[in-house]
DNA sequence: TGAAATGTTGGGGCG
DNA sequence: ACGCCCCAACATTTC
């Protein structure tokens, strides 16, 4: 014990590669204490999902791995944050604490920073979560940016994120380890096992994280810019769930992008690279959004949108959530999610459009229900998807933009292979009529084993009445602007 | 990061 | 050969 002991609060960065924390902890040449605190209750309502909570703990126990594999390990702490940290202080001697900030409503940095600083105890914090600190980012009216495209222009485009940070070889263990809990007695994993489906679709750790950037740069970034919109290929990166949890960062995600062009002699990037920065953007606009307007996870931006006649109508979020509403797309997606605790982004965008719009369920309910049941669940991201399919937030989508989801099936999945391998009861069914299988003759339905009603449900909405619903409710936030 | 309704155009069938 | 109509294909506008 002795006080060039540093502690390493892990948070949302569950990786040794590209650490800054983790660097600055280890290069002050003093033992390195990893430390986790499981406190649920400081995010209130947006304390991790279940879906999540299974992925941290796979997550947790990868990092206490590759920690034993570098003469180190992991101690973990449940209780509220400053008390377990200037706990841990006090049982290691530590004089300096470094973490990687997490960025959100919760005010749990600040607290800590002040609770160490008051303490006598050196805090350092870094912004590896993020490619850009959001804090001071404004445009030329000193205002946050609530429009993507000049956020992008002047904030992310030109980043050059450099070389990552290396992986520390060895890590100093101090001379008695503090006491930990075990992993288990976090409970993180639901009670009753249904992860099953997670556990089929997943590598949690950064192990996992590094495997899902190289296939995706070998196997499908060339032709991203296309195939990411479609849910039946294996076009998108996969890699949300690893940058929510920082099992990899998106510096060394955007790095890799841009080192693809150099090392193949471009001075420019090719589409599909440019369309998945941009996506990586898009991250980094959630959080300034997040950053800069706290209360939007639960509230609409835009103040009209409290006027809005939202329905109740409890039997319409159980077919949506549970993936019978009789639209394939949409319950293809919501059984993809139920099942692997993911969902392609395309489909995202269908599935919500139809629980809010065809069904005026409030978007908030949509937000909770994918919260609990994304393992990428990311208060960010999450709620700029929802205010943007609602039409209530930043640079949304407008409200009368209805997606069809016969259409987004038709084009997005035309062979309709996505809805046979999520909604297998529709597998015979050729591709004309996959997607709106009760307009499908009577003898196909026959000959597919299909029974609407019975074997599938019927459309729980009709899409034309649905619509011209959804538009008329619209204008009573329309009236006053 | 839509879709539907409405408008325009041009090729071809036909009297 | 000509004008007329139909309608697919595409463009524009409206929600």
């Amino acid at each position: 014990m002795s006080s060039n002991t540093t502690l390493v609060w892990f948070r949302r960065d569950l990786r040794l590669g590209d650490n800054q924390a983790l660097c600055e902890a280890a290069g002050r040449g003093g033992a390195v204490v990893p430390v986790f605190v499981w406190a649920p209750e400081v995010e209130g309502a947006w304390a991790p999902g279940a879906a999540g909570r299974w992925w941290l703990h796979q997550s947790l126990r990868a990092l206490d791995a590759a920690l034993r594999e570098r003469g180190s390990r992991l101690i973990l702490r449940q209780g509220e944050s400053v008390a377990c940290l200037l706990e841990a202080v006090r049982d290691t001697g530590a004089g300096a604490v470094c973490w990687s900030r997490c960025y959100g409503p919760a005010r749990r940095d600040q607290d800590v920073e002040a609770a160490l600083v008051e303490a006598g105890i050196e805090a350092r914090s870094f912004p590896g979560a993020l490619l850009s600190a959001p804090e001071g980012a404004v445009n030329k009216q000193g205002k946050p940016y609530q429009v993507f495209t000049p956020f992008w222009k002047a904030q992310v485009a030109g980043i050059d994120s450099g070389e990552p940070l290396a992986t520390p070889k060895k890590l100093k263990a101090p001379q008695r380890w503090p006491a930990s809990l075990q992993l288990e007695e976090l409970a993180l994993e639901p009670s009753v096992d249904w992860t099953g489906g997670l556990r089929g679709a997943w590598q949690p750790g950064e192990r996992g994280a590094d495997a899902a950037l190289d296939r995706f740069l070998d196997e499908a970034l060339s032709d991203y810019a296309d195939a990411r919109d479609r849910p039946d290929l294996p076009g998108t990166s996969r890699l949300s769930p690893h940058l929510h949890f920082g099992e990899i960062s998106p510096g060394c995600v955007w790095h890799a992008v841009r080192q693809r062009a150099a090392t193949e002699g471009r001075k420019g990037l090719v589409r599909g690279e440019e369309a998945y920065l941009r996506q990586l953007a898009w991250r980094e606009f959630a959080y300034h959004l997040l950053v800069h307007f706290p209360h939007t996870t639960d509230e609409p931006l835009r103040p009209a949108f409290a006027r809005f006649p939202w329905r109740e109508d409890a039997p319409a979020l159980r077919a949506w959530q549970e993936g019978r509403t009789g639209y394939p797309l949409v319950d293809a997606g919501m059984r993809e999610l139920r099942t692997t605790g993911w969902m392609h982004n395309r489909v995202r965008m269908s599935a919500a459009s139809f629980l809010v719009k065809h069904l005026l369920v409030p978007w908030q309910t949509g937000a909770r229900w994918f919260w609990d049941t994304l393992v990428d669940a990311d208060l960010a991201n999450n709620t700029l998807g929802w205010q943007w399919t609602a039409g209530c937030g930043a640079d949304a989508a407008p409200y009368f933009r209805i997606f069809n989801p016969v259409l987004q099936g038709k084009r997005f999945d035309p062979a309709g292979n996505y809805v046979r391998r999520w909604v297998p009861e529709l597998a015979k069914l050729p591709a004309r009529w996959i997607h709106s299988p009760w307009q499908a003759p009577a003898g196909l339905l026959d000959e597919a084993r299909v029974v609407l009603g019975d074997t599938y449900p019927s459309p729980i909405v009709e899409h034309k009445a649905a619509r011209e619903r959804a538009l008329l409710a619209y204008e009573a936030v329309k009236a006053q602007g």
